[in-house]
DNA sequence: GTCTATACGATGATAGAC
DNA sequence: GTCTATCATCGTATAGAC
């Protein structure tokens, strides 16, 4: 799913240009992620894939694009796991499950760089039309999860539970954790979050 | 403590350069944490003061020096607050005494702004010198709460209850929410999070 | 001491040749 | 599909007005 063509124009599938396309998203997602978006400029992908800037605008029609490119994949996945999640009754069962779901739509699709990527670069994303979407999305998540009208700190417990998923890797720092640690590290702390119950006060 | 002058130039304290160095990182602050640091052009903030980009440069030589002139201020803060918790040992109710501590200095000195321009600006923030240290501090915070060679679970739990600190107003999204309603969900989630002791497994 | 005028190199983007 | 050439705008720098 992860790696399937958005757009398919003709002859695509013969591979030059699909493979460049999927070489300046993979470049620029590092580069971005490592330095930040606006800190990388488009000559140094280029330069990276030994092709020069304009190349790149035959491919995406801007910097932008490139971004959009693959943050649209992981809102789809989103969008199913809210679909999903209307289905279900906002319990702490459903909650764990979802959790579990989660984080499988996470390394399945390998949207854990797309997700570091997407809180390295908050503010940039926010002045897209794409992260205008996600932030919708996260609220409708967190909304499908918990009743709005619950107590405020029951929302932030599993909102919480839901960027612990993300941010181990930030919040451990530790060299010689593994990824693999963080992670489940991470899982656990997200159940726990998401299992606690409303309680009043 | 918070409007303190930094390094008082001879007859500062007349008043008018001191008020446009003010105005600007106030201006900039709030521009770098809505559009971004990198969108924000410095042309924007002279022209919403009411002078030239070049007036920028008698103040701050450079745009970078605006950030670190906001984010030094909340890094000596962070100095006093490591201090403090070495001097303590890391039990629960160290824990939560320190969770009261930060809070009031994120409310006394006004620094509620500034955590949120680094959380939206993280990529930005990480390529500069002052980010890199303001990175140690927080492992240095943490390590100081909880012992580093604590199960991951213990230490993912604390940063994360730090961290409800500042992200409650990206989380919890409800127009009718007030600023005081979400400090106040923070502070008990993050009270919840520090106070869990050390389990096994 | 506080600011304006002006210019420099690099950036994201566009147009058109091959 | 990729290139060269070109553009406005960016952060930065300096010279000089008051």
């Amino acid at each position: 799913m992860n790696d399937t063509v958005r757009h398919d124009p003709g002859r695509a599938a013969t591979g030059e240009m699909r493979d460049t396309r999927t070489r300046i998203q993979r470049v620029a997602l590092d580069l971005f992620t490592e330095r930040g978006y606006d800190k990388t400029s488009l000559r140094e992908i280029a330069e990276r894939l030994g092709v020069t800037k304009a190349a790149l605008y035959y491919h995406f029609k801007s910097k932008e694009e490139i971004v959009e490119s693959f943050l649209s994949d992981r809102l789809e996945e989103i969008d199913e796991l809210i679909a999903w999640l209307r289905t279900q009754p906002r319990t702490p069962e459903v909650r764990r499950e979802f959790i579990l779901r989660y984080v499988e739509t996470l390394h399945a699709g390998r949207y854990q760089p797309v997700m570091r990527f997407l809180e390295s670069n908050q503010a940039v994303v926010k002045g897209m039309p794409i992260g205008l979407k996600l932030r919708e999305r996260f609220q409708a998540l967190v909304a499908a999860l918990v009743d709005p009208a619950a107590p405020l700190t029951d929302q932030l417990r599993i909102a919480m539970g839901l960027w612990a998923l993300h941010s181990s890797w930030f919040v451990l720092t530790a060299p010689e954790v593994t990824d693999e640690q963080r992670q489940e590290a991470a899982l656990q702390v997200a159940l726990e979050l998401v299992s606690r119950p409303a309680r009043s006060g």
